[in-house]
DNA sequence: TCTGGGGTCCTAGGACCC
DNA sequence: TCTGGGGTCCTAGGACCC
């Protein structure tokens, strides 16, 4: 093993994780094709047998349950996953000392050339994380370790499940990029995939030969990036303590049944998304001036429209006054609408927000109070215990916490 | 019985100004 | 009798991710 004196990234990626997690409260569907999405109505994560017989992420459960009748499907228990999350990065927080949380099932950490000293080298310190996740918790990671974060997750995903890959030198490097389709690339999605495989690349080694200008001219920055990235040169950010308020966006979209053209039902949904994402900017003491809604038809097709609002605000009455004539004038008449969403945008702290911005509508005592109880409320009986009158006529619906889907 | 939900970053192009 | 041209700011939508 050559020696290893610059940092290096660490790459922890969950195991098929949502279904890993429900498997280590129910030991008998180990070794069964399971799928986890049974209330989405999609397939979010599968077991590896499943994906054996053809079990695809995405794949709509009534033609899982139609093609694939032996497939076990299973509702989400996002509590379970965040707690055993939690338990993970506590774990790998506690050999490494910066950890970036990516999302509920992947981190990247920086490992220090005293961290595989004093473990008596890269493998060992970190077979010795992976193992005390699997003994402690019954779920297992993939880890890959690499120059910039990019590497690292390349090799992560080169030995899925439980694997575990070092790129310490070029030859490390040479051997996992040859080995990683340019489709499977971090990065690569379905619009550059095409035009990099015109152009004869292959695999990620292709990609990372490719003369840096060809890349610039005929692609955008971000993919110059990734092939910075790939050849050893970090250009990514790592940030261990990001600020939740840092947030650009909030979004809430929710699906119903069944789909209604009745203009007063699209708006009652659509009232409950701008509820809850309202709720969701003033835990985190954020304000918008600017949102953005949709709904979808049943087949499939988005409208959009946008508005801006005369003032900074994180409660529902002002969003909801601008954006009904805009639902109405959106509405195509008797067309069916199966979901709708809003995002709220220029987030802005709210104590970054001018008080002559905020007006005398949003700030007036009593309106905060009535939103702040609600709050209260919600906190104690949950999220359904009280809403606004506008929401009230929507079709009844299930509401469950929002999760990432998992691959 | 048909296909979820929540984010980020980048960029082309329009508006406006000198 | 010809429609410069550079700069800045803003935003909608594309692309990608989990």
């Amino acid at each position: 093993m050559s020696k290893v004196s610059q940092n290096l990234f660490l790459h922890a990626d969950g195991d098929s994780f949502f279904v890993a997690c429900e498997i280590s409260q129910n030991p008998k569907y180990k070794g069964m094709p399971v799928v986890v999405g049974e209330d989405r109505g999609i397939a979010v994560a599968m077991s590896y047998e499943a994906k054996k017989l053809g079990v695809t992420r995405g794949m709509p459960v009534f033609k899982i349950k139609k093609e694939f009748p032996r497939v076990i499907i299973l509702s989400h228990h996002f509590d379970l996953y965040r707690n055993i999350s939690d338990s993970v990065y506590r774990i790998i927080s506690s050999y490494l000392e910066s950890v970036e949380i990516y999302s509920i099932d992947e981190c990247f950490a920086i490992v220090k050339h005293s961290d595989i000293v004093h473990a008596g080298g890269a493998e060992m310190l970190l077979k010795t994380i992976k193992d005390e996740i699997q003994n402690t918790l019954g779920v297992t990671y993939s880890f890959g370790l690499g120059r910039t974060k990019s590497l690292a997750k390349t090799a992560s995903k080169l030995e899925k499940p439980n694997g575990l890959v070092l790129l310490l030198n070029q030859q490390d490097e040479e051997r996992a990029l040859k080995n990683t389709s340019i489709d499977d690339v971090w990065g690569i999605g379905r619009q550059t995939i095409p035009r990099l495989r015109n152009m004869s690349m292959k695999t990620a080694y292709d990609f990372v030969n490719c003369s840096g200008e060809q890349i610039e001219k005929y692609f955008s920055l971000p993919l110059y990036h990734l092939q910075q990235e790939l050849s050893g040169i970090p250009m990514y950010e790592f940030d261990a303590n990001p600020d939740p308020r840092d947030q650009k966006s909030i979004q809430s979209t929710a699906t119903f049944k069944p789909p209604s053209s009745d203009p007063k039902v699209i708006f009652a949904e659509l009232s409950e998304n701008i509820e809850s994402a309202c709720e969701h900017a003033r835990r985190l003491e954020l304000m918008t001036n600017s949102v953005s809604f949709f709904v979808k038809n049943s087949n499939f097709v988005h409208h959009t429209d946008d508005c801006h609002l005369p003032l900074y605000t994180n409660t529902p009455n002002m969003i909801l006054n601008k954006v009904e004539p805009l639902l109405y004038k959106l509405l195509k008449n008797g067309e069916k609408i199966r979901s709708t969403g809003i995002t709220l945008r220029n987030l802005r702290r709210n104590e970054d927000v001018p008080k002559d911005l905020f007006g005398t509508q949003d700030t007036s005592e009593t309106k905060n109070i009535i939103e702040e109880v609600s709050d209260k409320i919600r906190d104690k009986f949950g999220h359904n215990a009280i809403k606004h009158a506008s929401s009230l006529k929507g079709n009844g619906r299930q509401r469950g916490n929002s999760f990432p889907g998992v691959h």
